[in-house]
DNA sequence: GCGGACCTTTCCGTTCACGGAAAGGTTATA
DNA sequence: TATAACCTTTCCGTGAACGGAAAGGTCCGC
């Protein structure tokens, strides 16, 4: 679940539909779901990353939930990837791009104008994969050496253990050991 | 070539052997070399991410091979993981602590104090390696939706060239094509 | 020994990404 | 209907990460 799919920006607002089961949020009650507060979220409105919300008849901004993942993608794209707000905003206006020229493809049938359009979506995916591999790369370096060191120090840690067949506490160190160690995600990249 | 491996911070600046071959550089020539600016450097200095480089006679600062790996480091946690410069000061005060358990290791033959120095390191590097794996997740499941949809895209591009063997421009789009989709480094880790 | 290019520190300015208060309106509950 | 707990916009403040100018010192080739 939580799929990372872009949370594709509503077209019309009109279109919304709460689909029953699912009522509207008020402000503070979604910034507690993500993980914002009410005041990055109006900011995130005021520099266009959010499509102006749903307002209730007292202006109260409402958030369904493609708002709600759409907040947690860009809270995502902020604190995991480092990425601005305003790169933030460049990458959803890609994204809106796309979809638009997705519209676009299914409403043709030139077989120019099809290709013409296809190109544009590919190269703006390579673009946005370039910045993302470049960024993707240098962490999996960074995280391959600290395993590297990591099993150099466990192994320091065999020997000991094996050398002085003493007492003392046995395996699990301190901190957050296997977990870190274990959602590795494969450090042996081909890149060296 | 280029290693990523941390810096070192330098022990004592004394024992800072200019191995005759390289010659101590000025601050804009360092700047131009990594690719920052000599402002830039002087607040890293400030906030103490560079231990105070050496010194001309006439005070100016003069930066050896460390130095620029060192910066080079730091400049990329900081453009690539996004770290902020605090938390890259805490990620390098890190690294020169296990380099003084290092030390310390090397002087005790106690296999009870070996143990808890080694712990103590192994423990240091899983919550550095927590952190970058969360962010390496993040970032591996954005690349592989993203190449998900680039594949879709390619489909329909072969498919409309089948479809209509006609003329135009064949396979190379735009951008940076083939670069992007394959520097990928295996976006098919482990969990899920 | 001098001119130009670089350096130093100091300090104030700026942009980003919000925080927080003010002044007032809205909604749900008692 | 009144009170509490939200909400609205507006505006000023703030910390981080520098940019840039000022006032002066240094290095180096000619």
């Amino acid at each position: 679940m939580s799929r990372i799919t872009a949370p594709e920006p509503p077209g019309d607002p009109a279109t919304r539909s709460p689909v029953a089961g699912a009522p509207p949020l008020r402000i503070h009650e979604v910034a507690e779901l993500v993980g914002l507060t009410p005041r990055s979220i109006r900011y995130y409105e005021e520099m266009g990353l959010l499509s102006p919300s749903a307002r209730s008849r007292g202006a109260y901004r409402l958030f369904d939930q493609l708002d709600i993942d759409r907040l947690r993608f860009i809270k995502g794209l902020r604190d995991d990837a480092g990425f601005s707000i305003a790169e933030i905003g460049r990458l959803l206006e890609d994204e809106a791009a796309r979809r638009l020229a997705r519209e676009a493809l299914a409403s043709t049938d030139d077989p120019a104008e099809r290709h013409r359009i296809l190109s544009g979506r590919l190269s703006s995916i390579d673009d946005q994969l370039a910045g993302l591999n470049e960024k993707l790369t240098r962490l999996q370096e960074m995280v391959s050496e600290l395993q590297r060191r990591r099993r150099h120090v466990l192994e320091h840690l065999a020997e000991l253990a094996g050398d002085t067949a003493h007492a003392g506490d046995a395996p699990a160190p301190a901190g957050t050991p296997t977990a870190a160690g274990g959602a590795v995600a494969a450090g042996r990249g081909p890149s060296r």
